[in-house]
DNA sequence: TGATATTGTTGATCCTCGTCAATGCGTTGA
DNA sequence: TCAACGCATTGACGAGGATCAACAATATCA
């Protein structure tokens, strides 16, 4: 597919490419590449060798680990802007999980090649990527800690909030979640099964907390779940 | 205490601070303090605003993130050499975890103010701290999914494993873990409880894939514990 | 040294959650 | 229009692991 050139791309000021000078974008432009993936498709896979970064310009990317048994635990929601692939180039090592859309979506890949250049020219570049390490550390800590201590059911109300807080939509009193995901991809992302899901929600549903609209689902009362998610504020 | 100077420090190779200047290094000491920790001392809480870095000289530190209810998962054990607190310093937030002495440990803290320079200045350095939060985050990832979808008992077998590869020690035909741990501090380690742990040990002592000595564990057969962990090779 | 606290071990019980199976429901396509 | 399929839901069941409680072993200290 036909290059999307950095210079005018309008989710760049949301990667660490944002502040980067002209000369320098055309530079990543010569390294890189466009590439269209329908839903469903892996953009690169864990522990295959890692060649670059990818970018994210339109659609949704799941990044997750799988065991030898194929279950998955999903580590990250990807939009437009967010870029994955650059923890294993720091590495050196494989990727570390899958990346598979979760929607049609564009990417670009960014040969890795052009990064050391790149970071020693760009300290803003260098700490736009240290801050994303972080922040991506911060985050996973506190994922395992809730799997190793919180119920499916706590789980379960603490991740709607945090779709809530990327996806969410207001709606008449309500927050509609403005993002599709199946029952199974709900459940890789608290690391549980579908089974145990789907129950919680139809608790929640019971409970007045939840309810459909379409194909999204909608939290009819946040405070609630975040006094379940055990969220004590 | 009496600040220990970087310029001689026996540990520093092993830090981001390795190959820096002696004009730096003199800039770090102005910002920095030695002190020491008893056994079971906090060094620094989760939560609380984070006014810079730790290294480690002596001792060990366990790094752990705790629930309300007061249950710990163990991040990481931290040996001399190792740096905490980098983490809340770049993402500006409160330090994400609690770092406590396993050991009476002496430990330098480096005000977070000398930092930027220092990185600006340092790309080397700059490299090693982007690389051990990119090993931090691909190790804690690894930590999650295991979490979610291992057994205690694999977990235990996979959790011995790590200890030999930091703190094993051949011993005839087996290996001493060098390192001594409460049955509270492996639980926490794999995010169980004491009695679980216990149980899983006991079980490994039956099958003699573990024995005592003194107050170390000694693995009898690595191989064993590999193929229970899932670790297929 | 004995007294007391701390840590380790084991047993009994309960409950969450994973597994397996059946069924409902909506979509697609010949 | 009706299969055929994928996805969602519910039920029944069992196993793994947490909890609570008792007790043993070990360390600590006057």
């Amino acid at each position: 597919m036909k290059m999307i050139p950095c210079e005018g791309c309008h989710v760049r000021e949301r990667t660490a490419f944002a502040e980067l000078e002209p000369e320098m974008l055309d530079r990543i432009d010569g390294a890189k590449q466009t590439r269209k993936y329908k839903k469903g498709q892996v953009i690169f896979y864990e522990d295959n060798p890692a060649f670059g970064l990818y970018c994210i310009y339109s659609g949704k990317v799941k990044l997750y680990k799988s065991t030898a048994e194929g279950k998955r635990l999903t580590l990250q929601i990807a939009d437009p802007g967010d870029q994955l692939g650059h923890l294993a180039l720091f590495t050196g090592q494989p990727y570390s999980a899958t990346g598979e859309a979760l929607e049609d979506s564009t990417i670009c890949f960014v040969d890795r090649r052009c990064l050391p250049t790149l970071m020693e020219k760009n300290p803003q570049a260098t700490w736009a990527i240290i801050n994303g390490l972080a922040q991506g550390l911060s985050i996973t800590r506190d994922r395992a800690t809730d799997i190793a201590y919180r119920s499916v059911r706590e789980r379960v109300a603490g991740m709607l909030l945090q779709l809530k807080a990327k996806y969410g939509r207001q709606d008449g009193d309500a927050v509609r979640l403005d993002i599709v995901l199946s029952r199974e991809d709900l459940a890789e992302l608290i690391g549980a099964t579908k089974e145990s899901l789907v129950r919680v929600l139809s608790d929640f549903r019971q409970e007045q907390l939840i309810t459909d609209k379409g194909s999204n689902l909608v939290l009819l009362s946040p405070k609630k779940l975040a006094k379940i998610a055990g969220y004590l504020d």
